[in-house]
DNA sequence: AATTTTGAGTGAACACTGTTTACTTTTTGA
DNA sequence: TCAAAAAGTAAACAGTGTTCACTCAAAATT
């Protein structure tokens, strides 16, 4: 019990290798990836930028890390609500508005997660990792209360849950992009009467609800 | 009427200009902003890098002259479709997915346009360049569906026809940009009955609508 | 305890990038 | 014809990610 083999030299190096996250995840946080170039983290860091491949094997490796550090934060807060014993309308009107909010508030993160690199599996279910990824794991959430959602009556019975929660996922993905890359969205002119992104953002979510709820005409 | 004050070097001039963006959109189109260097474009027109310098002031504006002529694309597409006199309900969804099915025939365009530039007005309705924007006009087409929609008691008659087109508007944003990052949305695993990419679009364009259409209930 | 081996860290270079500046050459208008 | 304007360029500036040969200190082995 005492040997827990992890030596007094992977301590230091682990330490090393926390600092250079920490500090590419302050720059990433504000400026995003454009802003955050290895010499500059070097400098932050008293390092060579040659160090920092000692840790990593390249930049996208790095930031990689950070966004997969992200989506862990975000899928911790969908389950935050997700776990909830509350009414199944406003759990499901919680998480979906939860996720937009948890985007805007790291919007480099969120943007960046979703502009494809090379170890990125998708969506594949079939892909092996699918599931151990954050990213496939959110999306999991949702498809789970799409299905208790069908259970329960309150959607139409002939949707496909995993189609149905892709199709709620890229709504709430749209208007989270919007936000982040559109500084006024939703605001219409200088008029008084602009709702803030919160209303906004649930009456999204009100919208999208709505098109999956199960009705007696049709 | 004879002297429409076009010079022969201005004429010359434009040509230039032409045939730089023409060179510009060829490697855009197929490689992106990251393929698209101001050296290999001087090289493939036979210049020199500085001379581009000379016809456009930043690379950024260049770029910003191909996603303008992409949204004008766009939108021509989205005004066949709209000015069409068939009935509303297919109208309405054969704009949207009219709307997505642009955006992936040409992918680097349209998740470009997205990401905020210096002079990108977003979608403030106050800013005098927006009802000249392409942005804006499609946004305008879209809205004006929106009241159509309501008018004729297809739509809820509570909804801010504004508000809800660019919910709207988001919603098809989402699908767009997962389709262009996630090569694989939305195959589920390597199932038989996983469905085409079109049909995926329709669907999502059902959800849309249906969110949006009058009941009785509530 | 001495010696070998491993691994951390680095300076300098490579091959790029967008952009600017000083300069030359060509074209145009008077 | 000649001055002025415009077109085009080579070279440099200030960056970028990344690699390589190298040093030096710490760990492992004899």
């Amino acid at each position: 019990m005492t040997d827990t083999s992890i030596t007094p030299a992977e301590k230091r190096r682990l330490k090393v290798r926390d600092s250079i996250i920490a500090a590419a995840e302050r720059v990433f946080a504000q400026e995003g990836e454009a802003g955050l170039s290895i010499r500059r983290l070097a400098k932050k860091i008293d390092y060579s930028p040659a160090a920092i491949y000692k840790y990593f094997a390249s930049k996208d490796d790095l930031v990689d890390e950070l966004k997969d550090a992200f989506f862990d934060r975000l899928l911790a807060q969908i389950h935050r609500i997700a776990d909830k014993e509350t009414a199944f309308s406003t759990r499901m009107a919680d998480c979906l508005a939860t996720y937009v909010q948890e985007g805007l508030s790291s919007p480099h993160h969120y943007a960046a997660a979703f502009v494809g690199t090379a170890k990125d599996t998708g969506l594949d279910a079939s892909h092996p990792d699918f599931t151990q990824q954050s990213k496939g794991r959110a999306f999991r959430v949702l498809m789970g209360m799409m299905e208790e959602g069908i259970d329960l009556g309150h959607f139409r019975d002939n949707l496909d849950p995993e189609l149905a929660a892709k199709s709620i996922w890229a709504s709430l993905h749209g208007l989270t992009m919007m936000m982040i890359h559109i500084p006024t969205y939703p605001r219409l002119s200088a008029d008084s009467e602009a709702p803030d992104r919160e209303t906004f953002i649930q009456m999204h979510a009100d919208h999208l609800v709505r098109g999956l709820e199960s009705r007696n005409d049709l």
